[in-house]
DNA sequence: CTAGATTTGTGAAATCTTTCACAATGCCCC
DNA sequence: GGGGCATTGTGAAAGATTTCACAAATCTAG
């Protein structure tokens, strides 16, 4: 398949985000015009991300709203379900832990590690934190598809090379740190510092 | 000022961070291959980004750690320290308030907000969560440089209007919604169900 | 069945970003 | 002080992304 801008793909989910409220609301089909607008883009540019996976629409009438949400759920692969482990359970791994959003797109939480013993053993929503140093016989016994690390960044690096070498090729990383991984491995970072400060250097430069 | 890609001032951020663990290592110069090594990208690129606000290095011999450091600071506006208020003290909002870089960096969370009566009082790491009723007198009262909306979805929207109308120029948004505000107004928006859809899409088109 | 109104899909143009490549500069050492 | 080496700063080229603009398709009404 040919190489879709990362730019693209974020869009995709923004407008399957738009959709399902459109499918909720009873509407049946939705012009290019009314996604761009709900997304703050431009109607050719919906249609161009659109355009890379196949034509959709109808001329003269728009898109319809069940089918473009099943498209985009299949390009997004998101008809089947992720087991994901967590790593870390300090303040932002629990946050994640109860929030709804994961389980509800079929991202299933099916492990959760701390170096901490003091932490080790207790049970959140359903799953109980286990010692980290079962991370390794943990992920042979189930496979996992996504890592989400939330440790300190001093810690990150060594996770990271621990869950790759166990054969993990997702990683969503919360840890204020630049992850070093093979090419074949993907990795999401989150870093609350540098949104922080790309909002200072907004401010400063008006 | 010529108009900057969000992308170049997303990794000057990050360079500031490499060049502030080389100056913690006792390093005096730095070369735009080694920044660019430690970043994942190219010394051009490094060299370029840098270009745009001025010629940092020496030729021969790289750039001062310490200098860079300095200059990094004051074109991301790091000088000062801005006035945070945090709406919403859920799982999310207790970990941010927790997070250490935020002070770090000089962003000063100066109040809590949230509508949930049983969580109004309560002591968060020195601060006492307000009804978010208050929220208007208080923006009144003192005002804040940046809002951090940690509400739920249906929420988000009213609550950016209301600080907006206070004069609230920049938002962090963790709603999982786009949020709609005048072209004056900054608004970064973490949206997790986006990352996790990004790494979906990668570990299906492999 | 035709005219008119919409709205898609898509090459081509415009714009933006990254990479290339090399002259210019400064340091070091003899 | 001059030769050699390292590294910057930057136009120009290449590459990527977005916007434009219009033919093609479909629907509606008469």
């Amino acid at each position: 398949m040919r190489k879709i801008a990362e730019s693209t793909v974020r869009r995709l989910s923004l407008y399957l985000r738009f959709l399902e409220d459109f499918e909720e609301q009873g509407m049946e089909t939705v012009s290019s015009e009314e996604l761009a607008s709900r997304g703050g883009t431009t109607s050719a540019q919906v249609r161009k991300d659109l355009s890379f996976f196949g034509s959709f629409g109808k001329r003269g009438l728009g898109y319809s709203v069940a089918e473009l949400v099943r498209r985009l759920r299949e390009i997004l692969g998101l008809g089947r379900t992720y087991r994901v482990a967590m790593i870390g359970a300090g303040k932002i791994g629990s946050a994640l832990v109860q929030y709804r959003g994961f389980k509800q797109r079929g991202f299933e939480i099916v492990a959760i590690f701390d170096s901490d013993t003091s932490k080790v053993g207790r049970n959140w929503n359903g799953l109980t934190v286990r010692d980290a140093k079962e991370l390794e016989s943990e992920l042979r016994r189930q496979s996992v598809d996504i890592a989400v690390i939330v440790t300190p960044a001093d810690a990150a690096q060594a996770v990271a090379d621990k869950v790759v070498a166990l054969g993990v090729k997702a990683i969503l990383n919360f840890a204020p740190i630049q992850l070093m991984v093979p090419d074949d491995v993907v990795v999401k970072t989150v870093n609350l510092a540098l949104e922080l400060e790309t909002l200072s250097y907004a401010l400063t430069n008006r």
